[in-house]
DNA sequence: AACCCGTTTGGAAATGTTTTCATAACCGCC
DNA sequence: GGCGGTTATGAAAACATTTCCAAACGGGTT
């Protein structure tokens, strides 16, 4: 058995100078500005490098103050498809910079991001991305007094000291909501996501909640329930909603998640859609095209809220000086496939 | 706008072993093994810490070739259902260690590996995790050359020179193969994923044709296609293959991804699950189970691999010297739910 | 008071890289 | 061959932390 793990002395940039014949700082040179070291030189580096299998130490670079080539990120859950076509993006864009990414989640308690923000912080990356806007303050005071560039990510206002890179929830929600009020709906269950700290939840819920308030639509309280971010208990729980009281005309679910959920408790009680019930749901996550019928929703641009936000942070580091003003309002789409008819 | 970025001079250990009246390395040791210093001094450090919002440099360990608390994971994407329930359980696992996840993803592209390899290393991740036992040799000798604990995930073979945590891949295609043909079923469409650079889809394909050989099953060509690793995709190739050629009774998807492909691609048809066909999956990812009727499927015991893999991972870092044998080969469970029926 | 032993602490060296500044090499041209 | 002006390189300082070793300390016992 191969066994790795003992980690002996790992060549240095000095051996890599001595079998060079060069100085040390001509090595370092070499990795960071290779163009400014004479091509023969270059050479003899070059071959030094491969014989030692040096790998430079990125880490060390932070003692000089240098970047760490890390960045951060903190997220509610990986767990899920709300957040992996961001991710995804997120970290490839990250990639082309040359940048990897740390990743922490907290399980959407707010109490423990902050433990992760100071843990990351300890890693001294370059920058830091959390989504969302609501946060504790000593997330915040950490990230100011470390000096660590950050930006919000998912949720966008306009009100906000951070750079933030998302779009509007309120809108997303009245989207949905007016969505369905124009094609006559009355009676609509408002299945949202917790709104414990979840300010994007909270955001859709608000939106939709006065698109209907200003349609002149009342929404009694056994209307709106909140929703675990989780295809099969979702189902189970607008299943028994379903099933009692009178049965409403539409579902607008605060995610696809819980639309998705929303579709096969429909199934499983064998209420067809669109035709006895409409559904619609908020991000057109990867698969919501694929149903049948196909999920109408509110589309998320989460690839480029993940490219841009990857974009920003590696400008913000880049060019500390610079005051750019890194707010981006994703505009968000809707996108209406089979899941909901005009009543 | 509250301007972060501009990371002034941060304080140092000196700086609060100054304020504190110790020497740094009093502090050091505070950080690091608390319970030797005496209760008086690590008030005074702690405060010290307090007033100047300390925080430990642990990238600034590697140089004494202490640990950096970082663990890194290479994987093919991240943006799919597939890895997903590991990566949270390998995180959280790690977070409880007191580890954070360095993460890079290839798009199942092995050369591409290759390089995220590397540039892990330059961050001086304290170990490595990698998915499937394929890899490039270069792969293997930088993590060989640089001594980093590694293990293989997700894939399981005994004769393996790595420590490797997961599960045979073969078998998981031969039970959902053998579960089809206890079923009644001789003419079955095998959808698995793309092989190349994908030894888990390799495998799975290699043990569902060895059971269907096995079985007397001739298994011809246009019943064997090659499925992306994607929901819709995959529902429009099974489509097509459904509507030429004679209907098969059954499809075996390569995992819970296609199969839902395949449970759209029926609905939208009109071909119903299971009275006029079966599909099985292999995954058991999160929502299989909330599908109408449900997705029959192998499960795969993803949160225990995660699970496994970091604490495996941080008993190597720990204890560099044990010679400990980390092969676990995870038990596969036949899931029955609704879309399989004998015929 | 002297002694002893275990517990805490400090001093100093070592670690691997970047950066600044100075110097050396080079190049084309007269 | 000398000269001016780049361009390339080297020497050394600086960075933040850990660790080894030795010294100081504390508290009980003779």
């Amino acid at each position: 058995m191969a066994r790795p793990g003992k980690r002996g002395r790992l060549p240095g940039i000095v051996d890599v100078a001595n079998l060079a014949k060069v100085s040390p700082a001509t090595v370092s040179r070499y990795f960071n500005d290779p163009d400014i070291v004479r091509y023969r030189t270059r050479e003899r580096i070059r071959k030094a490098v491969d014989e030692l299998g040096y790998v430079r130490n990125r880490a060390m670079r932070s003692m000089v103050g240098a970047a760490t080539g890390c960045i951060g990120l903190v997220i509610p859950t990986i767990d899920n498809a709300i957040f992996s076509e961001m991710l995804q993006a997120f970290s490839s864009a990250l990639a082309t910079h040359g940048r990897t990414m740390l990743i922490a989640a907290h399980g959407y308690d707010l109490a423990r991001e902050a433990v992760l923000v100071h843990s990351l912080s300890e890693q001294r990356v370059d920058a830091l991305a959390l989504i969302g806007l609501e946060h504790r303050p000593e997330t915040l005071a950490q990230i100011e007094r470390q000096g660590i560039p950050a930006a919000m990510l998912w949720n966008y206002r306009p009100d906000r000291d951070w750079p933030c890179i998302g779009f509007d929830n309120e809108l997303a929600g009245r989207m949905a909501a007016e969505h369905l009020l124009a094609l006559g709906h009355r009676d609509i269950l408002f299945a949202i996501g917790e709104e414990r700290s979840n300010d994007r939840a909270a955001g859709r819920r608000t939106g939709a909640l006065e698109a209907a308030r200003r349609a002149g639509l009342p929404v009694p309280d056994r209307r709106r329930i909140a929703c675990p971010y989780d295809i099969l208990l979702s189902k189970e729980l607008i299943a028994r909603t379903l099933q009692i009281g009178g049965r409403p005309t539409a579902v607008l679910a605060g995610n696809d998640v819980i639309a998705q959920g929303a579709l096969f408790a429909a199934a499983s009680l064998g209420i067809r859609v669109p035709d006895d019930l409409s559904v619609i749901g908020i991000g057109d996550f990867r698969g919501s095209d694929a149903f049948e019928p196909g999920l109408t929703t509110v589309r998320i641009p989460a690839r480029r809220i993940g490219r841009l936000a990857a974009d920003a942070l590696v400008e913000m580091i880049d060019w500390p000086e610079a005051d750019f003003h890194h707010e981006h309002c994703c505009p968000l789409e809707l996108i209406v496939r089979g899941t909901c008819k005009a009543i």
